[in-house]
DNA sequence: CAAATTAGCGAAAAGGTTAACTTAGGAATA
DNA sequence: TATTCCTAAGTTAACCTTTTCGCTAATTTG
């Protein structure tokens, strides 16, 4: 492979002129950078990008941290990081956190050893306060659908709340009474404030909270299943039922259907995600928008205007969720 | 941040001892390595890993490229993938093809300028002679769920063909005389075998194939609603339907439901590729599974073995679909 | 006990680029 | 004409490690 010497020889110009050419940054006249290029082409020149690292402590890269590679809510993020930066000519390291704080800090760890030049993380085990710790590093850390206390400016968050309230309400809204709920693993926050949501709509409806019609999932098809059979177990009549995410309302209809129970006319299932299988279910799943693809973007954004500089860049921290009305809810009311 | 010269003056010792104890690959008495390790843990030295990559032309960074990071059969490749070389102390960036010669070209070009010490890459639209070009660079490429003529030894590839017979045929056995089969694009090598295995099986069972029975499809949900809409259009009576993906037959459900049609009553469907989701839809989906996980965690052992050494590892280059039972054929013998 | 081998370690080059600084020369200004 | 300023391009140090070669001292061998 050529180095910038040869070029520099072949076309009668300094090292710092052949750079200058491959970066673009200072004006070279057009002469020589005519003989440069040249030179390159004939050459066959690429710049080492592992010297240019060195040269100037600028890595390129981006490191990512997911709780999964797999999965419709991660594969939609990375994709949305992916497509930004890969535009920039950045590149993306991935690892995985697996929603376990050990994992998740020997994640980071990993990636910073790799001296990328920022992070966008989405963890879900590790506390505030290790958070804050890490922001303290010099590698630039970013968080995705989570917020910070103190880090807002580094957090590309969901309002989470409002999507629980959502879909709540509306399940009141179209008549129902009796409302159950398979909430995600309380650890996260995601699923806290989901929850929170759901116990504002009750309130303001004049509803109260019952522990009968609820179930702590995983947010796993099986965390559906099991939810939905521990709440069919305990006997609490419900017409409605609220799940944290799709994935649960999937693993639920899958369940329920297998026990003669129609749907949606004996059960209405509301989701939260709106991942693609969403609407390829049967009965077609009424959910919750998470545009967590936009969020991906937005989060690379925010790493090239912070990180490399690309101003001009409008940055919106926080989305909100929309209902998405299908059929997997009945409407009873009256 | 410390460096090794920093190290190297707190422990007394030159620079190559420093090297030596991180690397560990040449003897260093127990003295002399408390003394460093002192000085490293004292400083919080970590060794900057691209200064390593140049000084020793590694990256330990391998290059993976997927049509798309979405969805579940590139999710758990990725995953089967990352897994492996993770624990090996590798890292993987990440880029996409969208399975379009131009871009997967770049694809691999921009992994290619960024050092890595190898590439795993899932290519669908470019050229087997493409292919073996590429392979007479210095970066060795590894290619997933694909056989090139000649690079066999690169290649981690499943026997689609057989595939293809194994869901034809037990559609056969159970009795259906009319079957509909919906394509993948075929421009894509795997989307042929399959067919190639359903023609296979069609005609060990002294069947013909009807191309008013045949329709290609893209490999997405929406690629199975049109297809069995052209299909119905058709007006050739039919009473299974063979769909070369779980995604298009996924797709091809919903539809079929939407237009009254009882399933598996009164159509039997099989799908390709047993993703996490075929379990939870309704009929379960059988299906023909497709070890895309352990094809990933194979592919990675391979890199591992190849080049960076690591002998005594047992590489399987060809695997074998299986045939996944579940609710969605009917038997219709006698 | 002398000779041969080996273990342990140091010195210095190499790896390819960027960035800070310097210089040369021509244009603009006084 | 003398001075200043600016542009284009060159010089050189710095980035941090690994690796090769060679030396010394310790160990083994005959």
């Amino acid at each position: 492979m050529a180095t910038i010497y040869e070029v520099s020889k072949l076309a009668g110009v300094s090292l710092a002129t052949v750079s200058r050419v491959t970066n673009k940054n200072t004006r070279v006249s057009d002469k020589t950078q005519k003989k440069v290029e040249d030179a390159m082409a004939k050459l066959d020149y690429r710049p080492n990008s592992i010297a240019q690292s060195l040269a100037s402590s600028r890595t390129n890269s981006v490191g990512i941290m997911v709780s999964e590679l797999q999965g419709p809510f991660f594969g939609q993020m990375m994709a949305g990081i992916e497509e930004e930066l890969r535009e920039a000519g950045k590149h993306v390291i991935i690892t995985t956190g697996h929603s376990e704080e050990e994992r998740e800090k020997e994640g980071i760890d990993f990636l910073l050893s790799r001296n990328c030049d920022a992070l966008i993380v989405h963890v879900e085990a590790l506390s505030d306060e290790y958070l804050l710790q890490l922001n303290k590093r010099d590698t630039p850390i970013y968080f995705m659908s989570r917020s910070v206390e103190g880090l807002q400016d580094n957090c590309i968050s969901l309002n989470n709340e409002l999507g629980g309230y959502l879909a709540t309400q509306y399940i009141i809204e179209q008549g129902h009474k009796q409302i159950a709920y398979i909430a995600g693993p309380q650890f996260k926050l995601d699923s806290q404030d989901r929850l929170l949501g759901h116990k504002r709509a009750l309130k303001e409806n004049d509803m109260v909270f019952n522990t009968d019609l609820y179930f702590e999932g995983n947010f796993t098809e099986t965390g559906g299943r099991n939810g939905i059979k521990s709440l069919l177990d305990n006997k609490t009549i419900f017409s409605a039922l609220v799940c944290a995410n799709d994935e649960m309302a999937s693993g639920a209809m899958t369940y329920v259907r297998e026990h003669g129970i129609k749907l949606p006319e004996a059960l209405s299932i509301i989701g939260f995600d709106n991942i693609i299988f969403s609407r390829h279910i049967h009965p077609k799943l009424t959910t919750i928008d998470n545009p967590v693809f936009e969020m991906g973007h937005m989060a690379a954004k925010l790493v090239l205007k912070d990180v490399y500089q690309k101003d001009k860049i409008k940055i919106k921290h926080f989305f909100e969720p929309t209902l998405i009305i299908r059929n997997s809810v009945r409407d009873i009311s009256d």
